[in-house]
DNA sequence: GGCTCAGTTTATCGAGCGATCACCAGAGAT
DNA sequence: ATCTCTGGTGATCGCTCGATAAACTGAGCC
């Protein structure tokens, strides 16, 4: 291996990497670079953190926006590959204790600066995945968590949550995310204790199902219009 | 008026303002600009926008930071100019009431898409002005709303909340902002009525403060048993 | 009318951007 | 040892960016 070493020395960067490796970096440093800089940053940029030339990036992408492209499928499927249905969906387990451990796990999957900045700024871009994401929070999520809820408080369990149940809901899922936000984006000091706050936001949003529950026997809640 | 019209049609763009009225109209102009395009919208689409030429910009600002700096000026304190420590504070009203007006003012005040966008694409600059916002809204809004809810609860009215008080009011809060986000960045079907979104989450983050103040007088913050 | 001065434009610079093309180099097969 | 195939480089194009300098223009004043 090393025997007949040249006097010229070796390049300290490892060059000359297998195409599926080099194209695997290209992602990973493009989200580090992109979640930083927003998608602004530069190709020359990325290609100095690979510690290779720019062109190289095009022997791999077509064009930046399809580098860019590739780091959004990235981001966007890696909080999805935690199996919800089960942590949600089990009943031999208390619905409080599931919902717990979901969120637990979940925000461990999301709440980091790299995922969290890439989402904003995808966010910001109006993009179709984005959407598509908010759509399966709903659908695999929230309604999913509603109907369990639903379950659990002995009420009729409907295909779909009314309206007002969906905004309760997201007002509580929307509260838990931002905590996230303030302590990855805008870097504020927060409680540090995350399973601490998950479970004080559980206790608030369960107690207020549960009134919204009760009073929705009594008299029925006026339906609310949606816009869509 | 018209008569003796000259055949040389008079300039569509009016143009030459006075100093005071070009440099405001930059300023308003760049806020909508960047609200849409982000910080790297470009100067020259900003002139296109006034109808006039590109280096106009550089007469009324040194450079496009100044002008950034001052639509983040104009964007952060629009919407302190309300009085919140008059609705906030005021004890002759019901304190239900004071917080559903409030948020109901302060959430006509920010959300719409323009200052959204600008609050987050600064934000994720992580700008000093975007800390000190934080700040303001953690001491002026959520450490008044704790203190109102602890006097209206009969407790003492301890001169800082504790953090797990503040991190219940920033989950509450959190979850009121990213209905405006869900709205208007992610453009996402809402709960249309915000009267009632407000509402429906004024109820169960004030169901959820008295719990815990209940229970903080046996020394103990269990999580609080969901009877099934 | 002619002067003045402030608001505006024309022309241009240097830097950085994404992207392209011809070429280089080194590991593996022969 | 030589060939070949492919990962990687150097040079460069066309464009857009923020910014500068000099020239223009039109309303108000004498």
């Amino acid at each position: 291996m090393n025997r007949k070493m040249p006097v010229k020395r070796v390049r300290t960067k490892q060059k000359r990497l297998s195409a599926d490796d080099r194209r695997s970096e290209f992602v990973t440093k493009a989200t580090e670079l992109f979640a930083e800089e927003g998608f602004g940053g530069g190709t020359r940029a990325l290609a100095r953190r690979l510690g290779v030339t720019q062109p190289l990036l095009y022997r791999y992408f077509p064009s930046k926006d399809d580098l860019i492209k590739e780091v959004y499928r990235k981001v966007y499927l890696e909080p999805l590959e935690i199996g919800w249905e089960k942590l949600l969906s089990d009943r031999s387990r208390p619905l409080r204790v599931r919902l717990q451990e979901f969120y637990e796990v979940y925000t461990d999957a999301i709440f980091n600066r790299r995922w969290l900045r890439i989402y904003l700024y995808s966010g910001l871009k109006g993009l179709d995945i984005n959407r598509w994401y908010v759509g399966m929070v709903k659908d695999k999520i929230l309604t999913r968590i509603l109907r369990e809820c639903r379950h659990d408080a002995g009420l009729a369990t409907q295909s779909r949550p009314s309206a007002a149940e969906l905004e309760l809901a997201w007002v509580f899922h929307g509260g838990i995310f931002y905590y996230g936000v303030r302590k990855y984006i805008y870097e504020a000091p927060v409680l540090e204790d995350k399973a601490q706050m998950i479970s004080d936001a559980l206790d608030i949003f369960l107690a207020g199902f549960e009134r919204m529950a009760e009073s929705a026997t009594d008299r029925r809640r006026a339906p609310i219009k949606v816009v869509g």
